[in-house]
RNA sequence: GCGGGAGUGGCGUAAAGGGCAAACGCGUCGGUCUUAAAAACCGAUCCUCCGGGGUGUGGGUUCGACUCCCACCUUCCGCACCA
């Protein structure tokens, strides 16, 4: 230990010790082995190449929380990989020439670096990457388990097409129309595609949830309900008027049938093509084709903004089935293809998109629902009439209530009509109660090359063939051009994609396209457990050891995308037995941003190169040391806040440091024969009682402030308990035993609850005291709290008037109600003010307060 | 529009079974040390007409409300023609 707190000696002393004696290395616990695991994971990076102040926080916050479970006996797992296929290596082969290989290598290279310099404790033995094929053998290996069991399939559809990066998005990444990377507004384009049948699980990926409640952010799960979007309803099928073709129709709101007037298809819509040739048919075509080219370039309406209502007749007439009626069918721009059936049944009086529709076209708008009123029990009147009241409707009636104008179904309440209609459809074959969800198929094909290879063989006799197991990898070849536009720059490649086909032997086509990255993301810290198995995705009795994740941290944008896919690939792997469970995450804790200003605006924006406000790690790291920036991080706001950097801070984070360091310098050789053994309380000084008071209180708070993870608080608990040290005003030459041992006493506590946040400096002076083999090797546990020693002695109690302080009283935890009160009532401040007023009576809160209400 | 949060000093924040509002830190001001400065240390720091008043606004419940109830305002985030 040097006289001086010099950070950057300290910590490359100890990350060099760390690496030598694998202090973070572990594995699973055998039969004698009593610890419970812990299993922490932290969102994997993208390894862009540099470490940005969202990743220290993150990794801290993960840190901090892998320290704590180790202090506390937990056999911790604490692993980090690489999220290493994606755009930007492709981009960087664009711009410049390199490999993406090389690329991808040199950027893992150098953050590699940069995590070790923080001292992050990760099991480096762990480390996996995406573009390695010990690792992407194994996303084939899924790909064929899916296909097998008709998990993925092949179809073609409109996409989103992003124009910038050139590939298909799933649904997820196009959310707001705009690509989730690079902002882009995106284009709808035809094309075949790989599809995993996500929707499959879409109830019990709604489900399951109540498995998760209690450990992750309630709106992490709001995000998700609202993106499955599961709607109860019921289908029914509109017989078209001099055809054998039927329109079928998806609605939430079946009671209303009775106040339909058109059925409106989308411009998908397949009954499109059965027109007869007409000026109708013409003009059905002409708005179909304008309507897909302004869905193709979205950029035309801007995204989130909702397009005028614009619709044809197509001149066909379908019959509703419940009234024998006919009404029109129109195409219009606001039903969309893919959600429900297609088509809409249109009622306008009670559906505030077809009331806007119906004004505009002047559609019929019937009223078949009326309020339910509590002084009116009788059924309200039916209007004979019925019909086009448009203008005694200012807008739709949206609520349920009361059926009228319905036939046999009029006086019935919705919610029990509902159910009776649905019944009824279905008893007659034309209809049904259905759920629908919003949740699409997970569209997994990428047009580019930086990603794993989909293990399928196009052959003109055999058709789509699975590459068998054996033949895994499909390895993506070393290099390739990437000057292409819309294709696959594995297109170009001939080498990989001549090939044989598997079955026949012929020659045949490979599949040229990629898979999206969200699929290696979705089950690798499954893959931590049992990386470097090669004949398995992972052995399945050490991920029953490891999994579920304990917890889990990373940014809120991964709240639906990674989050959702990562759940249904569990509940994948369940149903093929490769894991028990349901659900991969107990707890999900969301961490804020880090901001900082932006020069000229005076805004606070998340940190970028665009904006220019970003923090260089490294930068700070080498003016403050790890532990400080580390240190600031974790105190300057709760976890799932905002982070705003203020440099000034992490001054602050050094100054603390340097006092508790400085401290420890002054006591340190005086602490050596310190006692073991607690002295009889008797020994100890009033000033000493005080001490261990504060250290014993300190522990309890910081021991529940980590359970609910308020590491901001825990650090001001530390820095009180160095204040509190700092108080205490005896010199290490002067100090009794006694004295001795509650200083030592409390710097350990003190060293201890550091060494989450500051692993260097904590074992530097935990060496320092003394101990030998580091905090893990020397055995060192998260100190306990003696709730006795932290026990207060004395009180000063505040007394009230009418709710008003108005004087203080002293007492001790023993003092009874009726001493409390005599004291109350004969303190001379509050005597002043009691003054010609009378009591009514005297409210004790026991060890709280006093409040003497007066008249 | 639908859904989920959040409003406390100059700033980040603390106080959830209703009970002393502002712990901890940043900043600012003053002091000690120094030829000077930095660093370090010590002290002050919600407002105030010194009666009091203060947790976005207005009501309510209560002996007592940052905390509970009602209405509203502001703000952040997610989804958005989902039938």
């Amino acid at each position: 230990m040097d006289e001086k707190y010099f950070p950057e000696k300290i910590e490359e002393k100890w990350q060099r010790i760390w690496a030598e004696t694998g202090a973070f290395e572990v594995e699973p616990g055998d039969d004698a082995d009593a610890r419970p695991k812990f299993f922490c994971l932290e969102m994997l990076p993208y390894p862009s190449g540099f470490l940005h102040m969202g990743h220290v926080r993150n990794y801290s916050i993960g840190d901090a929380l892998a320290w704590h479970k180790r202090l506390q006996g937990f056999n911790v797992l604490h692993p980090i990989g690489w999220d290493s296929f994606g755009q930007p290596a492709e981009q960087a082969a664009i711009k410049r020439g390199v490999q993406p290989r090389e690329w991808t290598e040199d950027n893992i290279a150098h953050m590699r670096g940069q995590f070790k310099r923080l001292g992050i404790s990760f099991d480096w033995r762990r480390e996996t990457a995406a573009h390695r094929p010990d690792y992407y053998k194994w996303d084939q290996w899924f790909f064929l388990k899916m296909l097998e069991r008709g998990l993925i399939y092949r179809r073609t559809s409109p996409i989103n097409w992003c124009p910038k990066e050139e590939t298909v998005l799933s649904n997820e990444q196009s959310s707001g129309g705009v690509c989730w990377r690079c902002g882009t507004p995106l284009e709808k384009r035809d094309l075949e595609q790989w599809f995993i049948r996500t929707t499959q699980y879409a109830e019990s990926l709604l489900a399951d949830m109540s498995q998760i409640e209690a450990g992750w952010p309630e709106r992490v799960l709001t995000m998700q309900r609202n993106w499955i979007g599961r709607s109860e309803g019921a289908y029914v099928d509109f017989q078209i008027k001099e055809s054998e073709t039927k329109v079928r129709v998806f609605t939430t709101r079946i009671d209303t049938i009775y106040g339909a007037t058109a059925i409106v298809v989308a411009a998908e819509h397949p009954l499109l093509n059965e027109l007869e040739e007409s000026p109708l048919k013409a003009s059905v075509m002409a708005f179909v084709a304008r309507v897909k080219a302004e869905r193709a370039s979205r950029a035309a309406s801007a995204p989130g903004e909702e397009e005028e209502k614009e619709g044809v007749n197509t001149g066909l007439f379908a019959v509703n089935p419940f009234s024998g009626e006919q009404m029109p069918v129109w195409v219009a721009n606001y039903v969309l293809i893919e959600y429900g059936a297609g088509a809409v049944m249109a009622v306008p009086a009670h559906d505030a998109r077809d009331f806007e529709f119906a004004q505009k076209y002047s559609l019929p708008v019937r009223r078949v629902i009326e309020r339910v009123s509590h002084e009116q029990e009788s059924i309200p009147h039916t209007d004979a009439a019925g019909l086009d009241q448009s203008a005694a409707m200012p807008h739709a009636f949206t609520d349920y209530g009361l059926l009228v104008n319905s036939a046999e179904w009029g006086g019935k309440l919705s919610h029990d009509a509902m159910r009776e209609m649905a019944a009824f459809a279905d008893e007659r074959g034309f209809g049904g109660g259905a759920v629908t969800y919003r949740l699409r198929d997970w569209g997994i094909s990428r047009q580019r090359f930086w990603g794993a290879p989909i293990p399928v063989v196009y052959c003109d006799d055999c058709g789509i063939v699975p590459v068998p197991e054996a033949d895994l990898p499909v390895l993506l070849p070393e290099r390739a051009e990437f000057a292409g536009a819309g294709k696959s720059p594995l297109a170009n490649v001939a080498e990989f994609v001549n090939t044989s086909c598997p079955k026949c032997g012929r020659a045949a086509r490979r599949e040229t396209d990629t898979m999206d990255t969200f699929v290696d993301s979705s089950w690798y810290f499954f893959r931590y457990c049992d990386p470097h198995n090669d004949a398995a995705p992972f052995d399945t009795a050490r991920v029953a050891y490891w999994t579920p994740v304990d917890h889990y941290i990373g940014g809120i944008e991964h709240a639906v995308m990674h989050l959702l896919y990562a759940r249904f690939w569990t509940k994948m792997m369940r149903d093929i037995g490769l894991v028990t469970f349901d659900e991969p995450v107990r707890n999900l804790l969301t961490q804020g941003m880090v901001t900082n200003v932006v020069e000229g605006t005076g805004e606070w924006k998340a940190m970028s190169k665009s904006l220019g406000n970003g923090i260089d790690p490294d930068e700070m790291i080498e003016a403050y040391g790890a532990d400080a920036v580390r240190l600031f991080i974790m105190f300057a706001a709760p976890p799932e806040n905002e982070l705003r950097w203020l440099e000034t801070g992490i001054e602050g984070a050094v100054r603390f440091l340097r006092r508790v360091y400085n401290f420890i310098w002054r006591w340190r050789d005086s602490l050596t024969d310190a006692p073991k053994v607690a002295p009889d309380a008797g020994e100890f000084s009033e000033a000493a009682r005080v001490l261990r008071r504060k250290t014993h209180q300190t522990i309890a708070r910081i021991t529940q402030d980590f359970a609910e993870l308020h590491f901001n608080t825990s650090i001001a608990a530390l820095m009180e308990l160095m204040n509190a040290l700092g108080d205490f005003d005896v010199r290490p030459e002067s100090a009794t035993e006694a004295d001795k041992f509650a200083v030592r006493e409390a710097l350990e506590a003190l060293i201890l609850m550091l060494a989450p946040f500051t692993p260097h400096v904590a074992e530097e002076l935990w060496e320092s005291l003394g101990h030998a083999g580091g905090l893990l090797g020397s055995g060192a546990r998260w100190p306990v709290a003696d709730a006795e020693l932290a026990r207060k002695e004395a009180l000063e109690i505040p007394v009230q008037i009418n709710g008003k302080l108005r004087g203080r009283i002293q007492a001790t935890p023993e003092t009874s109600e009726d001493e409390l009160r005599a004291a109350a009532l004969a303190d001379e401040k509050v005597r002043a003010h009691m003054e010609g007023r009378q009591v009514v009576k005297v409210i004790i809160v026991p060890q709280r307060l006093v409040n003497i209400v007066v008249r």
